[in-house]
DNA sequence: ATCGTTCCCGCAATCGTTTGCGGTAATTAT
DNA sequence: ATAATTACCGCAAACGATTGCGGGAACGAT
């Protein structure tokens, strides 16, 4: 199945030089005469010579290979990040290695032994769910360069990129509160994640600024935030006394759970219940009404975090200082948070 | 930033052993005393010692990367698939590297010569919506194991594995055939694609099995099956004074299109008109009424695809006898192909 | 003619691991 | 006690590319 693969030694011997004129040639060394060097890029060309990565990785240590860990790709912003990732990856002549955790902390930091031992240049990570134990992540840190991004901890000390998630929450509220809800609910994760509790900051935040009470029966916290428990959790909310007049979900899935059953009990959505998401994923415009909604840009988390991640690999200094970018988000307003006329 | 990194040299020299008993020691090999055996791998322990994957590489001349192409990975199924690739080639002992075409051929040309020069053991591929030059691919072909998954070609020798399209198509369609539909439109792309080839052979032989003459006029083509172009194929299909009772799409997308005109216009889904998609996507449980769809399991896919690959790569043969393997689907009934009691 | 430069190029070591071969010591057989 | 076998282990080469160093030839300057 294996054809014969060309080498600098058999490139060598058909032209009658060392292995080391060769290797000179084609990588434009002044001692090499232009004669030599035309002759040689010519018979690289002509047997379609591809230096050996393994080879050349070994000597210099140099892989040109990104790693990338996050708990799973299948979502729609994480894809969208990967993407970015391999494009940018790409212009810079690296290579990118991915691997899920599926938010499996044990399988985490096995992850990350594997990626070191493949020989990554530097890994790109967006944490677990649960992440605990980061003695792993702070060994890493000491070998290779690593910059965490979405779901990140500022207990490592590295470069993080992150939405300004508190922000992006504060302006979802805050648009509500302009169309003159006060009973305003959030529909929340528990408090180990980091979005779910900058989100929830910002909620608070902006009720704070308006002078709205807290009222702690419309704070609601589940652990799996998908459509079926936005779903469940509506309901709940229906059944309080004083029903809220807006519904603000950390997760575009719950808040489209939240929209069917508000439509199931005949609750007129924006006009009686409004309801903000959080993502702008693809269904937000899938549902009817069309879900208001915070975007997150994605492509530019991906972005930055190759150019950075690509600076830190090929800077010399031993330690860089390591920054937070927050991305600003913007609030996408649809059917779902309407001020109808 | 890099701290000393244990090698077989540096433990040999610790425990007074050459670097070849140390090697032989951590595989296994016979000729090694179960003591020192012990002694070696606990130093490794201890000292955390993980081979240069680089250096064995460049030894043995095999990575254990398996490389992945695909147009995109940013929608639902292929993300499904990759997703399953990953979790297979990982319990196989084999990191994955993805990189996208973006249905661009020059690229795909392109990426193909990188995967080889990162010396990836096999090559895990789905086709560009138009390539028309396999000469690339052939040539990898005769160098790496390599197997086509959803877009495939039989042009090329090589195993192959794809879903049962037509049989998918053809149950959908004799699904709307049962339920009394006789004007039945399809939604497809252009000639070029050869999934939507295979769907619309399906509709072709299930409308001939059932006697139901076949309208040109039902018939839609189009290059960029889109939700928007789902809108503005309905109203093409609108204005036709024979209108369809029943529409079939080559995508979910679409189809959600489809369905958002039809409810634009006051048209009864599935009463006046049924619609059915393919691909099973979130957002046909989104879209009201329901969308009937055909599910199409990607985690299969992706999980023999690793399976039959890493086959290959580990067979000592030659050539192998390349198979092209049907993956069957299920057709998802929902409300908008309801038989409405 | 001599010395000093400059221009090209080859020698050989190096990276970490694997592996064929050979060698020594211990064990067993005779 | 000697020979034959076995059990363990080390030597050294090899994989492909890079690179410091050194050296010969050609050239120009004096």
């Amino acid at each position: 199945m294996r054809q014969e693969i060309p080498t600098l030694k058999k490139m060598a011997k058909l032209l009658g030089y060392s292995t080391s004129t060769i290797s000179r040639a084609l990588n434009n060394h002044p001692d090499i005469s232009p004669n030599t060097s035309s002759k040689v890029k010519a018979l690289a060309k002509k047997l379609n010579y591809m230096p050996n990565i393994f080879a050349k990785g070994f000597r210099t240590q140099k892989t040109n290979i990104i790693g990338v860990i996050v708990p799973t790709i299948i979502t729609h912003f994480t894809s969208t990040i990967i993407k970015q990732i391999l494009l940018q990856a790409e212009q810079r002549g690296y290579k990118v290695i991915i691997s899920e955790t599926n938010n499996n902390i044990e399988k985490e930091a096995e992850i990350l032994q594997t990626m070191l031992q493949f020989g990554v240049d530097g890994i790109l990570m967006s944490l677990s769910k649960n992440t605990k134990n980061i003695n792993p992540i702070l060994n890493i840190l000491k070998q290779k360069p690593l910059i965490l991004f979405d779901k990140v901890s500022n207990k490592i000390p590295c470069t993080q990129i992150v939405i300004d998630e508190e922000e992006a929450a504060f302006n979802a509220i805050e648009h509500l509160i302009n169309l003159g809800r006060k009973k305003i609910a959030i529909i929340k994760e528990f408090e180990h994640s980091y979005n779910s509790e900058k989100r929830f900051q910002g909620y608070l935040k902006a009720l704070k600024k308006h002078n709205i009470a807290i009222d702690d029966k419309l704070i609601i916290s589940t652990d799996d935030i998908s459509l079926e428990k936005g779903k469940l959790l509506t309901n709940q909310l229906l059944s309080l006394k004083e029903k809220p007049d807006a519904i603000f979900s950390i997760t575009d899935s719950a808040a489209i759970g939240v929209i069917k059953t508000l439509k199931k009990f005949k609750i007129a959505v924006p006009q009686e219940i409004a309801v903000v998401g959080f993502s702008n994923s693809k269904n937000a415009t899938i549902i009817e009404p069309n879900l208001t909604t915070v975007d997150q840009p994605g492509g530019r988390i991906g972005e930055i975090a190759v150019k950075l991640l690509v600076e830190e690999i090929e800077s010399t200094k031993a330690v860089l200082a390591s920054k937070t970018i927050e991305i600003k988000t913007n609030l996408i307003i649809r059917e779902s948070s309407l001020s109808h006329s």
